[in-house]
DNA sequence: ACATTAAGTGATT
DNA sequence: AATCACTTAATGT
């Protein structure tokens, strides 16, 4: 279980640091599909991801939700950054989108990290950095794109994701992450499929043009 | 065999 | 692109 966190962060922390992480962090394992933080919640860790990807949503009071971005090993969540800093809950909710390793730290500490090491220093603000830039590539893509590009690039991210051109995925499932309709997804991805892109099963997807 | 859930499709707005 | 209404296909009990 310790070399988990070597493996996935000798490169990005000092060593002292590493020691400090496995001293105060706490190993969790979420299961596929399981939620990981919920809108609302007031977070008083943060979370290091170690193995697997979690996916993050936003949800409007309606219940509708629309995909933000994924994480990946080497990723933190930014909204905990905020959140643990403020008073504030969080905005976002956060789905383990495969069985996903997780080491989660003491707000308190995080703060002290700051100041005493520059490794977590530019950690921190990296992740900031990429979390926002991916963001704005969400944005984008709902801007500019049309839905069928919009779409191809969802499965290619999701494929990237899990490591799988098999996608386990409903139409359905697609149409939430994307906030639309079952419907429009169901005829897109027909004609995905027709350019010879991706091939369609019950409750799966392959993707060919990756 | 029947019920349930996923996916495909024409028509309308 | 969304919604409705309906069909067809796959799967579970």
């Amino acid at each position: 279980m310790e070399s988990a966190l070597q493996e996935a962060y000798h490169y990005t922390f000092e060593r002292d640091l590493l020691k400090e992480i496995e001293a105060n962090g706490t190993y969790k394992r979420f299961k596929a599909g399981e939620t990981i933080i919920e809108i609302g919640d007031n977070l008083q860790h943060m979370p290091l991801l170690l193995d697997g990807a979690i996916k993050i949503l936003r949800e409007d009071p309606r219940g509708d939700e629309l995909l933000l971005y994924f994480l990946e090993v080497g990723d933190t969540c930014a909204m905990t950054l905020s959140c643990c800093l403020g008073e504030t809950n969080s905005e976002i909710r956060a789905v383990a989108e495969r069985d996903t390793d997780l080491i989660l730290i003491p707000v308190y500490k995080m703060e002290d990290w700051i100041a005493k090491y520059s490794s977590w220093r530019k950690f921190v603000f990296e992740s900031y950095q990429s979390r926002m830039n991916e963001m704005l590539e969400t944005i984008d893509s709902i801007a500019f794109l049309n839905l069928d590009e919009r779409l191809m690039r969802y499965l290619q991210d999701k494929a990237k994701i899990n490591q799988n051109e098999m996608l386990q995925v409903t139409h359905q499932d697609i149409a939430y992450d994307m906030n639309t309709s079952r419907v429009v997804i169901s005829r897109i991805l027909k004609k995905l499929e027709l350019d010879g892109k991706i091939e369609l099963h019950r409750n799966n997807i392959k993707v060919i043009d990756l």
